[in-house]
RNA sequence: GGUCGCUUAGCUCAGUUGGGAGAGCGCCUGCCUUACAAGCAGGAUGUCGCAGGUUCAAGUCCUGCAGUGACCACCA
């Protein structure tokens, strides 16, 4: 083995290989239970950020963890085709040829847009590859493939059959930018310093004005009331007159409505039914006309009279300026409002009276509720669930139509007979079976496609063998931000066309910030790309840094230092391989996949304690990856591989591997722990794991298909405790060298008192002259009378007394132990008073009782050892 | 306005059912001890935001407050 794992040469081979080798196939036909996860779709226009490695880090850990556990897993990948944003670019593109979409007519574009797809598409999926993610890649797919359309279609034709999907006029957000409506969820709400605006009409019949106040002044084109609050008395004398519009002199009528806030500006409100949300009720509710002044790109339309042809922000200052000389402007002020803007283009939008298709959604919302609340589906962190609960009990038809090219077209056709038949392969009119039809010109919105998605890929809407084997898929992976977009979509579209929930369980990740806690944007500058970082450090440095020390549905901050640091665990464990590999003994080959666990009776101490804790870390961690506690598991790993395999077992291991009687046992102790370490490290870090388990284990092709560890049940907890007892007194030792400035190099004379125990300390003679720097250890009992050094230093155990020799200061003793007494001291008044507390004997749990029992005995030994010691020491100084 | 987070060591953050506060980085001391200087050994640092409450026992549960962030809904 090299000195250092150098990810750059291994990474790619062996993802090569694995894929060669079909390793992450899932077969269909498979007896075994499966577990099968989809990927959220990465969008065709993306590249690789953040985002995608956590989210994507966080599902190959799931997937590689069942799959060593012994399921059939399928980890499902694909692209969306993300209509709006891929026909912007193409778009962008065209306009730096000097060309728009129309130039080149739907036919063109379409082909262009397909070879976008080709290009960028493969762009994302081999950036995906770069983390080395565990999906099947025979099945990858994409929203617009010929069978992903299929269902599509099949879908927005059962929920036309239904009546659940309808075409009709209503007010929707229009981008004027993008020409195209969009949903409630794509409008993005921002702060703004706006100004409002109080103007007044002239009532008809009557010399008086009335002052309203609006933000949109250029909005009054298409007034058709006046409302106030009919309990206001200011206006009551209003009610039924009509109300004047100056310039395109239009009569209207002044009405009265619960709606009007009197305290907010006049408690006059104009009513615009075709450009207000709010108003558009009202106007409902009262039967107003309703009068669009706006052309698709925002200019004023022929309905706004001399102001048509202008900007929406041109008539209004023409507005604006037209009021003051006819003094029907009162005055204007700041006001602080937020305005929706279309996310993808941050353009402002308008509510535009428009004929679109909607799906119907009230009947659905029950049974996504009741799927939470029956326990079926599952938010882990929980409290996400409030959001998907939120968003459905304020739903509001979806509008599905697009008024774009990219994308799947909507499966209706209208004849000259005015009827709409909608299917698919249409050729002629199902009423009067004209030709003579024409395919609707729009796209459906892209999210419609991937509400599908967890049932479409696995060949829905035909019954077969992978739908059958796979679905309901186990888990989703995937952002809060899309829980209304995508998640609730899902839902409710695999409840209604296979009458089952997608998926069990729906995990959400956090957002990667930078180091500044910001988010990670392409307008700041401030993105960190993870293939940078993957070229330098190594995919696996990246995947721990993503999940280490961070939990579920927390935002992280990113900073290199922390890839740096998890760069060198992964040297620590290379090391560790080196270092087997730098023992192996020829004649001491051993196939630890076949291990029968009876042998690790004849094991030394030792050996059993670093393996009882590794069992007792496998049964930890089993359960946390369980619980998606992905950070906990790996923190633990860590610590163990690190803190106890690492620093204590190979040092002590160095000693036994010179011992004939023990080497063996301990060569096959080193190996058997370090390769499963690798395997339960392997769903984190599955490249430097491969790398060494190939190197190492030499009987398995692969580290991927090899089977998670299980918990034996030998109980080595008796060992486990002699070690930890060691280790104490070791750590204890090295403090005090330490303490009285002994030289590293300078060995120690180390005298053991005992009461018993004494083959434990026999045994362990040569862990105390590696690890505690001693060159003479003794072994005394207590019972023959000590002859010890006086100016030796003392340390009390339970079993009895160690002493180092060979140290000088005493002074530093004597501090030393005064301070131990205080601590001692303390540490006895707090259990005395918790075991003098009545309460506290009679409600507290009985082990916890035994513990402080237990603590105050030990301690007065303690105490009283300390007391002698020092004693000693005093009348030493006095002679 | 509503909902949900966050506040723990100098920094970044863990902390599963309430039962003696942890990690990484940084800092201090000493070591090139042949697996690893990307390392080894030792060390310092916390009224767990504030105030109440429940409990024998609260970083952990409840209430209020303060700071901070996200999302949702918005009054023309």
């Amino acid at each position: 083995m090299e000195k250092n794992f150098e990810p750059k040469k291994s990474e790619k081979k062996i993802y090569e290989n694995w894929i060669e080798k079909d390793y992450f196939h899932a077969d269909s036909n498979s007896e075994k239970e499966s577990f099968t996860i989809s990927m959220p779709p990465p969008n065709i226009t993306g590249e690789l950020h953040m985002g995608h490695a956590l989210n994507l880090t966080l599902q190959d850990i799931l997937t590689r963890f069942k799959r060593m556990q012994g399921y059939n897993t399928l980890w499902l990948p694909g692209t969306d085709h993300a209509s709006i944003s891929t026909e912007l670019k193409i778009v962008d593109s065209l306009k730096k040829e000097g060309k728009t979409k129309q130039d080149l007519g739907r036919d063109k574009f379409l082909k262009r847009a397909w070879e976008w797809k080709e290009k960028y598409g493969s762009l994302i999926v081999n950036q995906c590859k770069s983390l080395g993610i565990s999906t099947d890649w025979n099945r990858e797919n994409f929203t617009m493939s010929k069978e992903l359309s299929l269902a599509v279609e099949t879908s927005f034709i059962n929920l036309y059959k239904k009546g659940y999907i309808y075409k009709g006029e209503k007010l929707i957000n229009w981008c004027p930018k993008c020409k195209t409506t969009i949903s409630d969820a794509e409008v993005e709400h921002l702060e703004n310093n706006a100004k409002i605006y109080y103007l007044k009409y002239s009532v008809a019949g009557t010399k008086d004005f009335l002052t309203f106040a609006t933000t949109r002044p250029e909005t009054l084109l298409g007034d058709t009331s006046l409302a106030v609050n009919p309990k206001d008395e200011r206006y009551k004398k209003y009610i039924g007159k009509k109300a004047i519009i100056p310039f395109i002199n239009r009569e209207i009528p002044i009405l009265s409505d619960e709606y009007v806030d009197m305290e907010f500006g006049t408690g006059v409100v104009k009513i615009t039914p075709a450009h207000d949300f709010n108003d558009y009720e009202i106007g409902i509710k009262h039967g107003l006309p309703m009068i669009n002044i706006l052309n698709d790109d925002a200019t004023i339309n022929e309905n706004g009279k001399t102001y048509s042809g202008l900007d929406r922000y041109i008539a209004r200052e023409k507005i604006l300026q037209d009021f003051k000389s006819i003094n029907q402007f009162v005055l204007e002020k700041d006001l602080q409002n937020s305005i929706g803007v279309h996310e993808k283009c941050e353009t402002i939008l308008e509510p535009l009276l428009k004929t679109q298709w909607f799906v119907k959604m009230k009947d659905f919302v029950k049974p996504c509720i009741d799927a939470y609340e029956s326990g079926n589906l599952n938010f882990y962190p929980q409290r996400f669930s409030k959001i998907y609960l939120n968003w459905l009990e304020n739903i509001h038809d979806w509008c599905i139509s697009r008024q774009l090219w990219w994308g799947h077209r909507i499966p209706a056709y209208y004849c000259e007979c005015s009827h709409i038949t909608v299917g698919t392969n249409i050729t002629d009119c199902e009423k009067c079976n004209s030709k003579n039809i024409k395919q609707d010109e729009d796209v459906l919105d892209t999210w419609f496609s991937s509400a599908l998605w967890p049932f479409s890929t696995l060949g829905w809407p035909e019954q077969t063998q992978d739908l059958k084997t796979f679905f309901p898929t186990n888990v989703l992976v995937t952002g809060p931000d899309i829980i209304f977009f995508w998640v609730v979509r899902m839902v409710f579209s695999s409840i209604e066309h296979t009458g089952k929930l997608p998926f069990k369980d729906v995990i959400l990740n956090g957002i990667v910030r930078d180091e500044n806690g910001r988010k990670m944007s392409k307008s700041l500058g401030n993105g960190i790309n993870p293939l940078e970082i993957i070229e330098k450090y190594g995919t696996d440095s990246l995947r721990l840094t993503l999940v280490i020390g961070s939990s579920l549905g927390m935002d992280q901050r990113f900073y290199i230092e922390k890839v740096e640091a998890n760069r060198n665990f992964l040297n620590k464990i290379w090391n560790a391989a080196r270092f087997i590999e730098m023992n192996q003994d020829k004649n001491l080959e051993f196939d630890i996949s076949k291990t029968d666990f009876s042998i690790f009776e004849k094991f030394s101490t030792v050996d059993k304690w670093i393996l009882n804790k590794f069992n007792n870390l496998v049964k930890e961690i089993t359960t946390n990856i369980e619980n998606y506690d992905f950070g906990m598991a790996i923190g633990k790993i860590y610590d163990f591989t690190w803190n106890e395999y690492c620093d204590w077992y190979i040092e002590i291991s160095k000693q036994n591997l010179k011992n004939e009687n023990l080497k063996e046992n301990t060569l096959y102790t080193l190996k058997y722990i370090l390769i499963n370490i690798l395997k339960v490290l392997h769903p984190y870090v599955p490249f430097i794991t491969e790398e060494i388990f190939i190197n190492i284990q030499k009987v398995e092709p692969t580290i991927v298909l090899s089977s998670w560890p299980k918990i034996q049940n030998y109980n080595f907890e008796k060992e486990e405790q002699i070690i930890e007892n060691i280790k104490d007194i070791i750590k204890k030792i090295r403090n005090i060298r330490h303490d009285m400035n002994v030289e590293q190099s300078k060995k120690i004379s180390i005298t053991f008192v005992l009461e018993n125990n004494f083959s434990i300390f026999e045994d362990s003679k040569e862990y105390f002259k590696s690890l505690a720097g001693a060159n003479r250890i003794n072994i005394i009992d207590i019972k023959n009378n000590k002859n010890i050094d006086k100016n030796a230093v003392e340390i009390q155990i339970e079993s009895g007394f160690v002493y180092l020799e060979n140290l000088v200061d005493i002074e530093k003793e004597i501090q030393r132990l005064q301070k131990e007494k205080q601590n001692i001291i303390k540490e006895l008044d707090r259990a005395t008073k918790m075991l003098n507390n009545p309460e506290f004997l009679s409600k507290a749990k009985e082990f916890l009782i035994e513990k402080e029992k237990a603590k105050i005995i030990n301690f007065n030994d303690l105490l009283n050892k300390i007391n002698y010691r020092l004693d000693t020491y005093l009348e030493t100084e006095n002679d």
